[in-house]
DNA sequence: ATGAAAGCGCTAACAT
DNA sequence: ATGTTAGCGCTTTCAT
């Protein structure tokens, strides 16, 4: 049965207090006796009173309330980051509006949904924002801090792990195992996270004398990857090495060139991934990774996000974490 | 620089029109002159004025914003539907309140967190109430869905596969394929899908005079199946044959039976998940499953969800959905 | 310590 | 079609 909103009011007419009164017994830190706030309880449990969080929220202006917008779950490690910030700021007592960023445009009505909203902060999961868009929000005084894409706008935080150094670090390595077929399957073209991995990756196979064999895009989805590595290993002359801008991908073309191309990884061909989501160190895959500093990586960000919502004299930072090579056994030394 | 609050006041001023003018310039259904609502939009714009959403949910009393709680994303099957469901609600208009339901008690936190929230639905992602939770919500009138649980409340409805056939099938099967040691890796002990499946699992083995060898609890976790694999094979008289509560259970059953037994998959045990997540399709695994109807699953219950919301008269239903199987490569005929 | 009164920024009658 | 008025349910001075 439907109850009819209780509201302070009632409270206070059946405790025989003043609505004020209600309101102080249900504030933690209330200059309310004793009796007076066991009395007003009584009557709210009796009536089945709730104090109405949106009219406390106009009044005290602060919806204790942030926004997380994201582009897809389905690569595990964004799932992973989403449930690691969520249950932070559920624990500081913030509630958490889950947005997904619409494929087909449409983001800027996001943008608008925020700022009606009132949020206090937005974390953005592998999303970035131009500058009109980062202006508009910055406007309005609402801290914003990124993950894992960089922004061109000062005003905004923003934090990633070395995605140049990771690749470079797997150029570097697949030549270093004597690799001289060396292809890139990359992530989403117009991702920072792409470009940074593909520049240190092209870097780090010259320290080495090499060059990228081939490239084919994978936008960072299995499906995608799938695709990618057939037209790879369909070309004349095929790789012998490949760095993934993802896990995900990596283990795509794995499954690709062992099940469809009948190759052996790592004795035909040597797989490096990024992220290093648990899937990748499954024996299965049991796949050569850059680990990304996903824990630190989160509390960075929350952290940055709650001193810009404390304080806003706080500065805006650009924060790189290391990535660390995780040595298994999908890459090999090639044999002569 | 942060513009102290623009309010429709402000815009008012400035348009030289009155205060409701511009809130119902900013209304859809709007009884304005096209000439008005120039004139407030150019002022808005002027001073980039937003409508405050709190504002207007405290005066129409409706927040247009969905919880939903989950406990985990890390299977898959459950990123998945929040993805669905959330890109759903976005699309109606509706904001989205995650809640991750804690696991060290503190669930009724939650519960008076989405009272106090005024949300108009509640959205529980393999998450139940118990009767005293449930009637908490049901009495402040807010319509409650459940996916892939029951709940002992008719008030609430509730949208799940046909576990039971999925089990019976599933004991069935590997029976009919002539396994003699067929055993249960159990999902979480006290979660309804789990009861289901076991119990047609053993009915179905029954058909075929066959019983459970043996079970270990893997609690749907990758980690904790693995340990509950070990402990199945590492018995005086280890299983033919696996039958896993979900997918994740069952690639890590699969994964720990070949690298830490030398076991092969389905030679030397066959093994049957549940869910068809996208990974138990990918060639390394191939697991035969049963596959569970997401995308109806998730339409019916939004569904369900948006009828309660509009109208108050629509009676709470309990929808099961047909499993289907998947035969792939996991299973076989037990070679004599 | 408590109550009265004044709004938070908006929508929705009600007049005009 | 537009303005005036009265709140939505709460917090927060300000007196007492």
């Amino acid at each position: 049965m439907k109850r009819k909103s209780v509201t302070s009011r009632d409270v206070a007419k059946l405790a025989g207090v003043s609505q004020s009164a209600v309101s102080r017994s249900f504030s933690s830190d209330a200059k309310v006796a004793e009796k007076t706030r066991k009395k007003v309880m009584a009557a709210a449990r009796e009536l089945g009173y709730r104090p109405n969080s949106i009219a406390r929220s106009l009044i005290t202006r602060s919806s204790r309330t942030i926004a997380v917008v994201t582009y897809s779950l389905d690569n595990p490690f964004y799932a992973f980051m989403l449930e690691k910030a969520s249950r932070f700021f559920q624990q500081q007592g913030y509630h958490l509006l889950l947005f997904f960023a619409p494929s087909d445009r449409g983001f800027d009505t996001v943008i608008d949904e925020i700022i009606r909203s009132q949020v206090e902060g937005v974390l953005l999961l592998a999303i970035t924002l131009d500058n009109a868009q980062a202006e508009e929000v910055a406007d309005f005084g609402i801290p914003v801090v990124i993950i894992n894409r960089t922004v061109n706008y000062a005003g905004i935080s923003q934090v990633g792990s070395d995605n140049f150094s990771g690749g470079y670090w797997a150029g570097q390595h697949l030549a270093s195992l004597g690799h001289r077929r060396i292809a890139y399957l990359a992530g989403l073209p117009d991702s920072s996270t792409d470009h940074q991995r593909h520049a240190g990756f092209i870097e780090g196979l010259a320290t080495m004398g090499a060059a990228c064999h081939a490239l084919e895009v994978g936008n960072y989805r299995y499906t995608d990857a799938c695709d990618a590595t057939r037209r790879l290993f369909a070309a004349k002359s095929p790789p012998d090495a490949l760095f993934c801008a993802n896990d995900v991908m990596a283990i795509a073309a794995m499954e690709t060139m062992r099940h469809e191309f009948g190759l052996m990884v790592p004795n035909d061909v040597s797989v490096i991934g990024f992220d290093d989501v648990p899937m990748a160190s499954w024996p299965s895959h049991s796949l050569t990774t850059l680990q990304q500093p996903v824990d630190q990586m989160i509390m960075k960000a929350t952290e940055l996000l709650m001193g810009q919502i404390h304080q806003t004299d706080t500065t805006p930072e650009h924060v790189t974490l290391p990535v660390t090579p995780k040595l298994r056994s999908s890459t090999q030394r090639l044999a002569r």
